[in-house]
DNA sequence: AAAATTCATGCAAACGTTTGCGACAACCGC
DNA sequence: GCGGTTGTCGCAAACGTTTGCATGAATTTT
C-alpha cells in the first residue's frame, strides 16, 4: 500500500477548481489574484487532505530548493556547533535547510562536496573552509552561487564573508600578558594560507613592534594545521631552543592545548612557569586543567549573520559584497598569571 | 549570462542519439542495454559538455533523493560529531547525502523538522532523538520511512537501531569502583523517558543488589535532561542529605561534568574524597580537571553502522529490523581513585 | 449604452529525468 | 528461407509543480 502522496491536482478535484488555482491559493504570493471564497475552500480542503507541496517539483520548475549547503573544515572542533546552531535556526525561520558536510581539512574532500551539492541545487553556500586563495571560493563566485563565508574569508575580500576581527584579539591577548608583566612571549601559529592564521601571526609581529619588545623568530611557529597535535609539536620546537620566555599566545584553542600537552612533557607548570592564551574560547575550555584564558567569539551570533546575508545574497543576488567584522572579547581564566622572575 | 546547466538532451543532440539513450547510458544498471560504440561516444560527449544530472527531475521521476535526514537531540555535545562524521563519510561512499538538523532537545522542533525532512522527500532518517515511546518514531514506521535510530532506542526495540550495551557499561562503572574498594556508591541518572536513562538506571540498581550493596534511595537521583546544570542541581541534592558515600556514577559524560561543579561548590575534591565515571567518554573529556574515568562508546562506529543499516533498510525495506549492541569499554583516568576510609 | 478596464480562473507548456513499450534490424535454429 | 529470438534504440508518458497567456465575466469609464 505505497499510498501516493496526495498532490496538487487531488487537491484541485475534490475543490472543484484547477490545479494552476490550487498552486495560486497556496503561494502567499500569488494568493490575492484568487476570490476570497475559493481561497477559503482550497486552503481548507488541502489542509483537510494533509497536502504538502513536492519540494522536488517545486525545486525543478522554479530552480528554487530552499536548501544551503554548509560546509566546516572540522565538526570535531567544538566551536563550530555553535555557529551550525545558528545558521540552521535562523535558516528554519524562513523555510530553509541546511546541508551539513564535513570536508575533515581534506581539500579533495571539500571540492567533491562542493560540487555534489551544486548538483543538488543548493539556492547558497556557506563555507567555513576558505583559504586566503581559494580555487573552490572561486569557481563558486564564477558561477554566480550565493556564497557567504565564515570564520575565515579570502585575501581579496571579495566574498561576503562574517568574521573575527583578529587583530584585535591577538591585541587582547597580548595586552594581557603584557599587563600582567609578561616581557617575552612565544607565538604559536596557525597555517599561513588562511586567514585566521596570516593575520593573527601578522597581528602579533606587529603588536610586538609596537610594544617595543624584542621579537625572536625562535619563538615564533606557524604550524600547518589548527590541530592539537600540531600545536604540540611547534611548541616543543620552541621549547627545545632553551630560549627564555613565560607565556605563549596560540591562534587557536586546539593549538593551546597542544601547548598543554607540551608544557606536560617539559614539565612545566601553566601558569606558574609559562602562561597560555587561545583563541575562539570554544565549549569546554572553561572546564580544561587549567582553565583557558581565551579571545571569545560571539559562535553563536556568527551563525545567525551569516544565515541572514546568505538569504540576502539569496534574495538579491547583486546586493553589496560586505565583511561584517565580529569583536571579539577577552576572557581571562587559569592559563594565565603574571611571570615568575627567574633569571 | 544565466548559463544554463547542459541537460541530457543537450547531449543526446550532440550525440546523435534519443535522450532515453543518453539516460541509459548515463545509469550504471542500463549501461549494457546500449552498443558499446554509443556507450563511447556518449560518455565521451557528456564528458566534455560537463553533464551532471539534474537530482531533482531524477528524483521527481524516481521517487529517490539519495538524501536522508539526521537528527540530533543537542548538536553541542560533543560525543556527536564524531557519529555524525562516520554517518557522513559512509554515505558519501554510496552517493547519498545527509541533511542535518539539531533539535536541541525540543519536542515541537523535532516534529517540525522531521515534516520539513519528510517533504524534502528524503530516503531514510537517522534519529538521536528517540524516546523510549516516541510519535515521531511510531508515525515514520507508519508511514514506512525507512529508519534507524542511534544511540537510543525505543522500548519496544522494533526499530532497527545501534546501540551501545548500556546494562554492560554501568557494570565496568561500577565494577572499577568496587574493585577500587567503594562500599557506597551514588548515581546521577538521565531522563527516564529515554533508553540510555531507563536501562542504565535500572542496570545500577540491579548491580547493587547483586553485589549485596546497600542501595539508598537518598543516593539515586535521575534527572530531566543530560546536561550539566541537570547533572549539578542532582548531585548537589544528594550531597545536601549529608549521607555518606564515597563514589558517584553518573549516566552520561555531562552529568559527571555537573557533578564536578557540585563537588566545587560543596568544597569537596575528585578523586581523593569522591570519585566521579562518566559516560560516552566524549573528546575532551580525557584533558578536565581531573581527566575523566569514562565508559568509551565507539563513537564513529556507531555511525558507521547506523549508515549502513539505513542504507540496507532503504534498498530493501523488508530487511529484518535489527538491533546493534556495540560493547562499550572503560578508560580510567583520574576521576576514580581508591576511597579515603574516613568515617 | 458602448467601450475599456479589471478580476478571477482555466489552459498548456515547461522544468529534466526515467522507463515500459514498440519498432526494426540482425541473427539464430530448423 | 522462414518463424522466432535477441539486441539496440526511439517514442512518449509520467513525476508535481509554476506561470505567461487567453478567456470570459463583471465592473468601471466615457
Amino acid at each position: 500500500m505505497p499510498k501516493r502522496n496526495v498532490n496538487i491536482k487531488d487537491v484541485a478535484a475534490k475543490a472543484n477548481v484547477h490545479p494552476s488555482t490550487v498552486s495560486r491559493v497556496l503561494n502567499p504570493e500569488t494568493r490575492s489574484m484568487v476570490s476570497a471564497v475559493v481561497v477559503e475552500r482550497v486552503t481548507r480542503i488541502a489542509e483537510e487532505m494533509g497536502y504538502s507541496r513536492s519540494s522536488l517539483a517545486y525545486g525543478l520548475r522554479t530552480g528554487r530548493t530552499h536548501t544551503v549547503g554548509v560546509l566546516v573544515p572540522d565538526l570535531t572542533n567544538p566551536m563550530f556547533p555553535p555557529i551550525i546552531r545558528g545558521i540552521e535556526r535562523t535558516l528554519a525561520q524562513e523555510g530553509f535547510i541546511a546541508i551539513l558536510a564535513d570536508s575533515e581539512n581534506d581539500q579533495e574532500n571539500e571540492k567533491a562536496i562542493v560540487e555534489s551539492l551544486k548538483s543538488r541545487n543548493v539556492d547558497g553556500l556557506i563555507l567555513a573552509t576558505a583559504l586566503r586563495v581559494d580555487s573552490v571560493v572561486d569557481t563558486c563566485v564564477e558561477q554566480r552561487i550565493p556564497l557567504v563565508l565564515v570564520n575565515r574569508t579570502i585575501q581579496a575580500r571579495s566574498v561576503t564573508a562574517v568574521i573575527n576581527d583578529d587583530e584585535h584579539g591577538i591585541d587582547l591577548a597580548v595586552s594581557h600578558l603584557v599587563d600582567l608583566g609578561h616581557k617575552s612571549i612565544a607565538y604559536i601559529g596557525g597555517p599561513q594560507n588562511t586567514t585566521t592564521g596570516h593575520d593573527r601571526y601578522w597581528a602579533f609581529k606587529k603588536l610586538l613592534k609596537a610594544k617595543r619588545f624584542k621579537s625572536h623568530s625562535e619563538l615564533i611557529r606557524n604550524c600547518n594545521a589548527f590541530t592539537e597535535t600540531a600545536g604540540r609539536r611547534a611548541f616543543l620546537s620552541i621549547l627545545r631552543t632553551g630560549r627564555h620566555f613565560t607565556a605563549v599566545v596560540a591562534a587557536n584553542d586546539l593549538l593551546a592545548l597542544g601547548c598543554y600537552d607540551a608544557l606536560l612533557e617539559f614539565g612545566l607548570e601553566c601558569p606558574s612557569e609559562i602562561s597560555v592564551t587561545g583563541f575562539n574560547d570554544m565549549p569546554f575550555v572553561d572546564r580544561l586543567s587549567p582553565p583557558m584564558t581565551s579571545i571569545h567569539i560571539p559562535q553563536r551570533e556568527i551563525g545567525v549573520q551569516a544565515a541572514q546575508l546568505l538569504l540576502e545574497r539569496i534574495r538579491s543576488p547583486e546586493s553589496p559584497v560586505r565583511t561584517v567584522n565580529l569583536l571579539p572579547d577577552l576572557v581571562v581564566r587559569g592559563s594565565t598569571s603574571p611571570p615568575v622572575d627567574s633569571k
